[in-house]
DNA sequence: GCCAACGTTGGC
DNA sequence: GCCAACGTTGGC
């Protein structure tokens, strides 16, 4: 059964376009236990994700991508001269986790986060939920339709 | 730049 | 276990 879900990136970081670029990435630097969670024990491979633009104007999603890797340890964390640093993970008892993305398609128009505010059919989802910053969140099917559907594509695009 | 909301840390 | 202080996220 694939699952859905939204990742948010900053595009001055890495943007959607990149991820096209190289094919494929691995979701490092998450430090936000829930986020962590979702990659360990709940993404699998095939998955479906909505690739977020964030701290952008507007805010928007961008594409829409594949989990390739399912988790396994984040080696940024144990790495000392890197941003992600934590000094309480090690190989041995790792404490970070991250999936690996490759690219499936990018929309058609992007769909910004105000549109999604103003779609009656996505006031359930947690993007626009108040006071909501986790940078992984799952995604209910009929939501991601829609998204998609805002966005120029279908299913049959995928 | 501001700030609301939330998560983490650490003293007690 | 409580909670104040602090840090981060991310829209505006």
């Amino acid at each position: 059964m694939v699952n859905h879900w939204l990742m948010k990136s900053e595009p001055d970081v890495y943007p959607y376009e990149q991820l096209e670029t190289e094919g494929s990435t691995h979701w490092d630097g998450v430090r936000n236990y829930q986020a962590r969670n979702m990659m360990r024990d709940d993404m699998k491979i095939g998955d479906l994700v909505l690739y977020y633009h964030s701290n952008f104007k507007p805010p928007h999603v961008a594409g829409v991508a594949r989990v390739c890797k399912e988790g396994y340890p984040d080696h940024t964390s144990w790495d000392s001269s890197s941003k992600y640093h934590d000094p309480k993970s090690t190989p041995e008892n790792p404490r970070w986790f991250m999936v690996d993305l490759e690219p499936v398609c990018a929309l058609k128009t992007t769909v910004p986060l105000q549109a999604v505010r103003d779609n009656p059919a996505c006031e359930n989802m947690l993007l626009i939920r108040r006071g909501q910053r986790l940078s992984i969140q799952p995604v209910e099917l009929q939501d991601f339709d829609t998204i998609l559907s805002m966005g120029g594509l279908s299913r049959s695009d995928l």
